[in-house]
RNA sequence: CGCGGGAUAGAGCAGUUGGUAGCUCGUCGGGCUCAUAACCCGAAGUCGGGGGUUCAAGUCCCCCUCCCGCAACCA
């Protein structure tokens, strides 16, 4: 009996960040995709818990603490705090932060690293790159430029150090068989697509120790080492959820995670090493990985070190949060990049959220007061375009699902608004301030009930997106105090009909 | 010859199994007045170039040009 009242459990997680600077708006649009997902799926019945954290180890922590004279640990804290800030101003409802430095990630990594050793997954053998002593950083063979240092270009010298490796290679073909029985696993497809063929090439073990730094956690048999960012990061998934600790019932409940949201350039690590490791441990995989495009800007990449970052605070200052967040979300279509600039984002919020959004609450708010006393009256029979207009609004909430399931924001989004702009277009069709000149009641009742509940529909779609839009316009729809009239059933039930105010 | 994806109105993109080219923004023209000079309607494209198959190709085949991803230890 309990399984029928029992939600279907979702988990869904971004990037942990890492804390060498400040974040900027690609990293904003990540973290606030994973918070509409999983605020849409609360919506829509789900148990779920949403994760976020940071990555706070490796020797780019190390040499910026040093460099202001600061402990890793006081360096990172403050950063850390900035990003907490950040999803807080930015309404991000994560269920829990996970930082790499935390005692219960340091247990688990540790726990999983012993395992891999014990069973013959990590094996001692010795790592040769190529070193620029001026620049004090490894570099692979590709990574060179010329045969000199791709940083300084400086001469780089050959050398050699003693590491643990992870026996990738011998997991390549039970890889790609999980590839081939789970198509979607890697969203979107060309991503898919690169993975399957980067596999093909061969695959080679993975170096996951180092001794040149000692920021990080270290190889419980051998501390000498610490592990490297693979086994290290990529393990804040289930490490937070309490696997190999006393209480696992998050675990239990909630892996495999549901969706692992990440960028672009971090595809690789999440669906081969991410997915081996797991393999080895003898664990579940996750159910899909999509990774998302960049940011742009005119000028090309954003990067901390070009100093042409965009800061969200400030943007969520000057815009308001919901308005940074609809652009986001809206603006950068799926598995492309977008191409950022503050005029784009000023173009788009004026014209869907002002004008179209806005304005079409606006009129409508001001007839329902004028010619109605404030009090909506109940609607006669459809005529004419009302049935154009209620189809397209009843029928939306299937095809938002339909795109959600495909994490497919910007079209959800692009759904929402065709309804908006056809209520706009039935307000000129059936010219409400006409009727009301003419006498025309029942007709006038049922125009303005019918945008009332065209408002109201889109409104419950759109809160996932904007989480403080509810709280605006329920007030002006005179349903502030209606909680059934704000749920996602109430827009999306299988008879659904626009129910009475 | 590494693998893969693109080239469609001024810009950004859709275009299922081949059969009168669609969307958003911009531009130009018109309408309305409830609303935020808002909203609604209408106009403009020989689908990168060349050849082929077909009654019919943006949609299939071949060649060319140009862009862009991936090509491992940087999160």
């Amino acid at each position: 009996m309990s399984a029928l009242t029992q939600k279907p459990s979702f988990y869904i997680t971004t990037p942990i960040y890492y804390p060498s600077d400040n974040l900027h708006i690609g990293h904003a649009y990540s973290t606030v995709a994973s918070d509409s997902m999983a605020r849409y799926k609360r919506l829509t019945g789900y148990d779920v818990w949403f994760l976020t954290g940071s990555d706070e180890h490796g020797q780019k922590i190390e040499r910026a603490a040093q460099a202001n004279s600061q402990t890793p640990k006081e360096y990172v804290d403050k950063i850390v705090d900035g990003f907490k800030r950040l999803w807080e101003r930015l309404d991000v409802s994560y269920d829990d932060f996970i930082r790499t430095t935390d005692e219960r990630h340091r247990i688990v990594v540790q726990k999983i690293f012993q395992q891999l050793y014990e069973q013959g997954d990590i094996y001692k053998a010795e790592y040769e790159g190529w070193y620029c002593t001026p620049c004090e950083t490894f570099f692979t063979e590709y990574q060179l430029a010329e045969g000199k240092c791709p940083d300084c270009q400086r001469d780089v010298e050959k050398v050699r150090e003693e590491s643990y490796f992870f026996r990738q290679s011998n997991y390549a073909d039970r890889w790609m068989k999980f590839i081939e029985e789970n198509p979607d696993f890697i969203q979107p497809t060309s991503r898919r697509n690169e993975m399957i063929s980067f596999v093909k090439q061969g695959l080679e073990d993975l170096c996951v120790s180092r001794t040149t730094f000692d920021w990080g956690i270290k190889v419980p048999f051998d501390p000498k080492h610490v592990v490297y960012v693979w086994v290290d990061a990529l393990t804040n998934y289930i490490s937070a959820l309490g696997y190999g600790q006393g209480n696992d019932s998050l675990y239990k409940k909630f892996w495999p995670a549901d969706i692992h949201l990440v960028g672009k350039d971090i595809v690789r690590f999440h669906t081969i090493i991410w997915p081996i490791m797991l393999m080895a441990l003898n664990l579940p995989l996750p159910k899909k990985v999509i990774g998302h495009g960049w940011w742009m800007l005119d000028s090309g990449k954003m990067s901390k070190s070009k100093g042409n970052v965009v800061d969200p605070h400030v943007l969520a200052d000057k815009y308001g949060v919901d308005a940074v967040r609809y652009f986001l979300l809206r603006e950068l279509p799926l598995g492309a990049d977008g191409i950022y600039s503050e005029e784009a984002l000023v173009k788009r919020v004026n014209m869907d959220l002002a004008n179209d959004y806005g304005n079409l609450l606006s009129r409508s708010a001001t007839m329902m007061e004028k010619y109605q006393g404030g009090v909506l009256q109940s609607p006669g029979a459809p005529e004419g375009p009302d049935a154009e207009l209620i189809d397209l609004a009843v029928s939306a909430p299937a095809k938002v699902e339909e795109y959600m399931s495909k994490c497919d924001l910007a079209n959800a989004l692009a759904t929402i608004w065709q309804v908006v702009g056809r209520a706009n277009k039935y307000l000129e069709e059936t010219a409400p301030w006409s009727l009301a000149k003419g006498e025309q009641h029942e007709r006038l009742n049922t125009v303005l009930y019918n945008v009332a509940e065209v408002i109201r529909f889109t409104t419950i779609m759109a809160s996932p997106f904007m989480p403080n839009l509810p709280g605006r316009v329920w007030p002006q729809l005179g349903i502030a105090d209606k909680s059934e009239l704000q749920s996602w059933e109430a827009c999306a039930g299988p008879a659904c009909q626009l129910g009475p105010l």
